[in-house]
Parts: C-alpha cells; structure tokens; sequence
DNA sequence: TAGGCCATCTGGTCCT
DNA sequence: AGGACCAGATGGCCTA
C-alpha cells in the first residue's frame, strides 16, 4: 500500500529523473559520486524542509499521533483480543510523510551504492581480456571472465610455462555463454579456422571430455597492438588465415616469433572472426552453477555435436547479440590496454628467460 | 513475443 | 536511529 503510494506519488519523478540517466559506465567515477551526491542533497533538503518541520513540533505531533492511537486501540479492543508486543502506530499524515523522507533518502543511498557498484564493475571490465566501449560484457559474464582471467594467468605463474593459446581461451571462456565466447574468442583474435586445421592434423586428440588440447603453439604475432587494425597472426602453414589481422593481449604473451607478416600482404584490415565448428570439448567447470546456467561451449564440426549448428562457436551476426557484421568492421572496437604495456613485456621476459 | 539484461524501488536484516 | 547490504519485484529496453 505505503509502496503503490510511494511509486506513484511524489517518488515518481524522482525515479523518471534517475531512469532517464544515460547508462555511460565509462564516465567518471567522480562524476558519478557528484551526481550521486546531488540527488542525495536533493533528496536531502526536500527530507529536511518536511523533517525539520516534523522535528519542530514533534512534541504536538506526539500528542496528536497518541490521541489517534488511543482512538484506534479502543476502537480495535473492542473487536480483537490484546496483542502483545510494541503496538502498531498508526500512521499519520506527517509519520507517513518522515517515512517517505526516509524512504526517499535509502532510495537515493541505494542507487548511489549501485552506480558505485557499476563504476566498479566497469573498471574490472576494462582490465579483463575483453574490453569495448560500445559492446559491454553484461555483469554476469563481466565477473565470470573476470575469474578466468585470474585463474589463467595464475595458471601461467604457477607452472612457470608458455601457455597454450588453446588451453588459454578455453581457460577464459570456460562458463561464459556463447556470445561472450565468440566476443572474448574474437577479442583473442583466436581465429576458427586454425582450430580446424588443427583438428585436422591431430584429430585424435580432441575427442573426451577430458581431451587434452596442447596443440602446437601458434605464432601469434601482432606489430600494432595498440592501433585498431593488427596485424595477421596465424599459424604458418594457413596463408588463408593472414588476411585476417587479429590482434590481441595474449600475444604479446607470446612475442613476435613468428615470420614477418608486417609486410603489406598483411596489413589488411580486420576481418570478423570466423567460425569456428567443431567440438571444442570444453571441459566445463563443473560447479553447479556452469550446469546450471550455462551449457555453452566450443564446438568443432568434425565431431559429433548435440547442438544445432546455430550454437557452434560462431563469429557472425548471429553469435552475437548485437554488433557484428560480414564487412570487414571490427565489430566491437578492441582496445589494447597500454596501461598494461608494462605486464605484458614483464610476462614476455619472464616467458623468454 | 519471449527472454535476457538492467535500473530502480522496497522491505528485511545486520551492524554501528 | 540510521546506514549498508541484500534479495525480490517490477518495468523498460533490446534482440532473436
């Protein structure tokens, strides 16, 4: 009732004010708290203007809310039973009016704790594998990468190894639905068809569960890793494939061992990434909540699969929610972290020592 | 149109 | 008492 009242009464601007706020994650956490700020002052003094008149004459309220409890407790006696406990008061026009305040101010605290919590979350987007401006990674999958990552590059500190690419990606992307695969897949510049090749020439080995994928290690290599179009990386026998810039912060992991693709042949611009079929046999993560809510994972084709085909690891349109098209457009504007400049070369020498 | 994601409101609980 | 935190409810927006 107090709730129906609240929403559709005075609240109501209120809640349009903050709803029409643009949902720009990227803006400034200052910026955020300022504008946080404000709307709790205004929620604030409109509070005050009717608290401090409540506080006023709270001694006269006082009385008058006992008058109308007593009223209310003869009238209620004479019908029920006593009840134990604080009694209910009964809620006047100016008590109902202090709830509102108060009401008013959670509001405003709790979405002012939400957009910090947002601003945080943004932030952990910007350093996980896959960061856009444009194309953000949904919460949910936001923290699921984020675990990845964390396990993965643990995974690399703890063996002390040059990690497989493959066992890499499969690393980040165990537990994050298909559109996110194909998003961090693609943000990897994991491209499709060196899987299939791959699976080609060691097929055998992709089969199980528990499979292992230690495939060759692929000579990423990237010349412009912090420009929009990056150069081809492949493995070296799939010239297919180099007309395909992929560029991504796992390679620098990797350095630049492989042959010279700077050249013009391979400057061209990004392609979207292609499919990959075929059963990747992912070996999901096997908590209960992957089972539970996420069922996804790679797919080669040459393999059997229960899914349709529309479920394989797809870097087309349809993969994707939104964003992604045939034209060579990078469909979602990857950023190279320079900030990370600095751990990716600490990785490097650590890997070439 | 269903489903996913999100922002917001709200009441409950715990803590200071 | 008031604030922080949480989870459920709700409605809007977007996409397949």
């Amino acid at each position: 009732m107090l709730t129906r009242l609240f929403s559709e009464t005075s609240l109501l601007p209120e809640v349009q004010k903050y709803s029409s706020w643009p949902d720009d994650c990227d803006e400034d956490v200052s910026d955020k708290d300022e504008r946080s700020e404000k709307s709790l002052q205004e929620v604030h003094t409109e509070g005050s203007l009717s608290e401090s008149k409540d506080d006023g004459d709270i001694g006269g309220e006082d009385d008058e809310e006992e008058e109308e409890e007593e009223e209310g407790t003869e009238e209620a006696e004479g019908e029920r039973p006593k009840k134990r406990g604080p009694k209910k008061r009964k809620m006047t026009k100016a008590r109902m009016e202090r709830s509102k305040v108060r009401r008013q101010k959670a509001n405003a605290r709790e979405r002012n704790r939400m957009h910090d919590l947002n601003s945080a979350l943004d932030n952990l987007r910007k350093v996980v594998p896959c960061y856009s401006k444009t194309q953000k990674l949904s919460k949910i999958e936001t923290l699921r990468l984020a675990k990845n990552y964390i396990w993965a590059l643990s995974e690399i500190l703890r063996s002390g190894k040059r990690p497989d690419l493959v066992a890499y990606v499969q690393t980040l992307c165990k537990g994050l639905s298909q559109p996110t695969t194909n998003l961090v897949a693609g943000c990897l510049q994991l491209n499709s068809r060196n899987f299939l090749t791959e699976q080609g020439q060691e097929a055998g080995r992709y089969h199980g569960p528990n499979s292992s994928f230690a495939m060759h290690p692929y000579n990423y290599q990237c010349s412009r890793l912090s420009g929009s179009q990056c150069q081809s990386s492949t493995m070296a026998n799939n010239h297919a494939l180099r007309s395909h810039g992929y560029c991504a912060p796992y390679e620098s992991l990797y350095g630049n061992t492989s042959p010279d693709y700077n050249s013009s042949e391979y400057d061209a611009p990004l392609s979207p990434p292609l499919c990959i079929n075929g059963n990747f046999s992912l070996k999901q993560d096997s908590s209960p909540d992957h089972d539970k809510n996420y069922h996804y994972s790679m797919h080669y084709s040459g393999l059997p699969s229960s899914r349709p085909s529309g479920h394989s690891l797809l870097f087309g349109a349809s993969g994707m929610r939104s964003g992604v098209h045939s034209e060579n457009l990078l469909p979602y504007d990857m950023h190279v972290h320079h900030d990370r400049a600095p751990m990716y070369e600490e990785l490097n020498a650590f890997f070439h020592n």
